[in-house]
DNA sequence: GATGAATGAGGCTTCATTCAT
DNA sequence: TATGAATGAAGCCTCATTCAT
């Protein structure tokens, strides 16, 4: 048993993509089989069930990402850089591996139960320790807010940058750096333009005057 | 004496439970009687089918989120306002639907390839067209930023606010309007302090005129 | 358990029209009540099972069948006389039994395997030995023809007779009794025409003396 | 090496086997396969489903009906010659596919009221335009009898073919040519001999004469 | 007499997986 | 490497039947 491994990356990136579109539960090897040109049986010489498809795109995937990740992390940037940096690495990530993202958002909740996908449940946590220290440090150094939930915020971020890979098409109008840079000004700056904040910064100073006189 | 509509919204209200939490496809019909402390089969009594379960789920959830977005489309406020309002109706209804919204979320592409299901799209179209209208409105009255492409906009909008249901617990630490207050309060103006982006904006417009300069 | 009777005949002549239209096994107890205008537990109160509902239809059908035949084979007719006493009371029984004859044709093989219909069977070798008694007086006396294959004749007559409950509609064109008449026209003197005969009889006649010369 | 056609081929028989035997419905899936030395799951590698294979079995059977049929309706014989070839070709048909004639005796009725078994209906109706077609001509041409309800005389010739299905057994006694000649003997000519036809047609006129004359 | 709700057995079907070729 | 055919477990659903009310 030597299949070349090639194959079975090409195939690897079918299943994925499959998976992706109907969701893992919903597809069936035959599905997969069909797709890549051969018979339901034939899959099995590449590899040992379907269980094992899902695993290997999914930690192929994460592999990559946390070989990004650490990069950043590593890298002794301020809080909003690193920020900046993650967001950036995570668009790349799905530009690369949109299946593979599609997938995790959808699956791994479910297939983390078992204990063959515990690494993403471990991966989760590394996730999470690593998005809520450069924001505690962003807060702790005022670029951020104080006055926002952390927690909320850092869910918030997750979830606003991994969706994305649910209608994110490779090749399409925006490069994963151009949709990087408007998610991060929406997240960082808001919608609401400068003016307009000022405005109604004044205002809302008049309207406290006018409560805080009786 | 329980009359049958109302035995009927007790199973639905289980089977959303455990389609939440499983998965769809990955819930047996089983699993849900269990939970209900009864066979498979008598869940027929009640119901056609599984599908007819999440079908009456899901459409039961969508007219109520209607219902409300209506009310909030139809009171004639301005963009900003109905930005908010839509976000803060939407977090209610998370609050009292979380287990139909999670299943929305998840199975909702998958589910609207059938006919039966057609009404995903058209909700999902009439969604869109709420909150581009709403965007394009601000823009136009200089409420909301000009330089982000709005379609962009918008499915960071609508994927932050929906996605919320697969951490939300009613009954937690946030009530369904402090959670919108603070997801406004970032999509709005941002994370970043104003001072922050004050003294950002001083030191971009040196670094603009040292460029310039050459 | 004192249920009318009247009440159970109703809901017998109902459950055997929908027998006879459907099958006993696609049959549903549902069906049934259905169409009686209950609920199908309902029916428990009237009936054993539904077993027991076709098993009364046939039985009654049978005594009511084996009343009028014994009276014609007990009348001391001869073989031409009982064979159309024979036929015109089996139109009178699909007259007025269509819905438990066409069970009993379509279904009594099946249903004959169990113990509890073992007078089914019973029933059907009374049947062949009145039919084929009556059919080998008639050939020893010269009244039906000696060079036909006895038992497939009985057999022609038989199925010729019972077949006729899957298209006879009570109240249509022809009472039992027409088409009792023009059934044993067929059967006993052909569907050729005397001359026609006649004619070919000369012409075989005439053909047989030139084969005879060599 | 068994190509599949073939395999489909035994499959189908032993299906068709059983469901004469028992009937459609109360044929199960499980009951085939064991007959097939299978599990029932492996039936579904060939087939679609137990509909599809009623569907196989009925359709290859009135295909090669009408082939032969066609054949005879096209041969420009009269009408007696062609009532007589259609019996021997229904024999014939009855001699190579049992069981499909037994099937689609109890089954057509209640299959054909789903669209996909359509067919059945419209073989049904041309089945009857053949048959009266040449019934017609053959009063016309004073051949068959005029004193007849010539859709009665259908019927009863159209019965009494097929049922023979239900006793039929291959290999039996008789051949198929030769239960033709005997049924056709019976249908043209009747079962009561030319003498005694003779013999009844004198007493009755005198009968007649004795009865005008008061 | 009838209803409403449930049981439990069993039927059809799907599907991941195996294995000889 | 791949095919063709099968396995076996499990899933969805149906339906005769029961029973408290």
């Amino acid at each position: 048993m030597t299949p070349s491994p090639e194959r079975r990356r090409e195939l690897l990136s079918t299943a994925a993509e499959v998976f992706a579109a109907q969701g893992y539960n919903a597809t069936t090897v035959r599905r997969i089989a069909d797709e890549a040109g051969m018979l339901a049986g034939s899959l099995y010489y590449h590899f040992d069930s379907k269980e094992s498809m899902v695993d290997e795109i999914l930690s192929t995937f994460l592999n990559e990402l946390w070989a990004g990740y650490d990069e950043v992390l590593g890298a002794g940037l301020g809080p909003r850089e690193t920020v900046e940096a993650l967001v950036t690495e995570s668009f790349r990530e799905i530009d690369r591996h949109r299946a593979a993202v599609a997938i995790y958002q959808k699956e791994s909740q479910h297939l983390s139960t078992q204990p063959r996908f515990g690494y993403l449940t471990e991966s989760r946590g590394r996730f999470e320790r690593a998005w809520l220290g450069a924001l505690e440090r962003g807060v702790a150094e005022g670029v951020f807010r104080a006055d926002l939930d952390i927690r909320l915020a850092y869910r918030f971020l997750r979830d606003t940058v991994w969706v994305a890979a649910s209608w994110y098409r490779p090749g399409g109008l925006h490069s994963p750096e151009e949709i990087a840079r408007q998610y991060l000004s929406m997240v960082l700056d808001g919608i609401t333009p400068r003016e307009e904040q000022a405005r109604r910064d004044r205002t809302q100073r008049k309207t406290q005057r006018q409560t805080q006189r009786p």
